[in-house]
DNA sequence: CGGATCGTCAACCGGATGGTTGAATATGCC
DNA sequence: GGCATATTCAACCATCCGGTTGACGATCCG
């Protein structure tokens, strides 16, 4: 029943919280911040942080009297993986994974050469 | 509204279904014998099925009385895709992914020597 | 034909969800 | 202290969701 896989999955399925979390993604976010470009009451946001950070998809911390949210990325790795056991058994042709190995090899490797796209 | 990604992230929030969607990953199944191991109506599972299928993780062929369903992990890849977004900025502890390679590397190579966990 | 099997439809139910407003609680500042 | 800011709480509302039951439409088979 509290699978964390059901928590992370069901935040992600709305809208407006994953464009939160894409909004964090630049940087952590008091949450006044974080509701201001949307039309929607405050109470709104803090109510969809409330359920980002129960899925541990976002921690929150108090300093003074703004509340900070923060992106706690690992959380999609549960989800992430239990993903790719579907993947796996198909023929290779995940262009996304590469890419992502590319940026992995450039970072890791330091300064390989990289041809343009 | 209809973002594809909040139909894919919704159905897979639920347990049973990604039960279901494992159960696929063996083989297609009739909508009777997916109900099968389940402690739910058969009607329950049709509804189930049915968002399933509305999320275009699964397609139903119907063939004589009996309807077939059958996984499509295609629909995956987009929910996947878009997750990679949030794995991507951070530092590389992702042995997940890892494994994920050695795998494909395993399943391309034909034959290299592969050397114990 | 008549019966059994496969599956969905329709109506219903309780509980969760997404949203609102208004009051309440902290905290910062003059 | 007193006011403005930041955030949540509480109550409320409409709607969706997961599930049930019972009736129904198809289809196979003897």
């Amino acid at each position: 029943m509290t699978d964390p896989l059901d928590t992370v999955f069901a935040a992600l399925a709305d809208p407006t919280r994953r464009a939160i979390l894409t909004m964090l993604l630049e940087d952590d976010m008091a949450v006044t911040d974080v509701a201001e470009p949307f039309a929607m009451s405050l109470a709104g946001i803090s109510k969809h942080l409330a359920i980002l950070a129960g899925a541990g998809l976002i921690t929150q911390e108090k300093r003074g009297r703004v509340k900070w949210c923060k992106l706690e990325p690992d959380a999609l790795r549960t989800a992430s993986v239990w993903m790719q056991g579907f993947g796996q058994f198909e023929p290779v042709n995940l262009d996304a994974f590469e890419r992502f190995l590319e940026a992995e090899l450039r970072q890791d490797g330091s300064e390989a050469p990289l041809q343009g796209d």
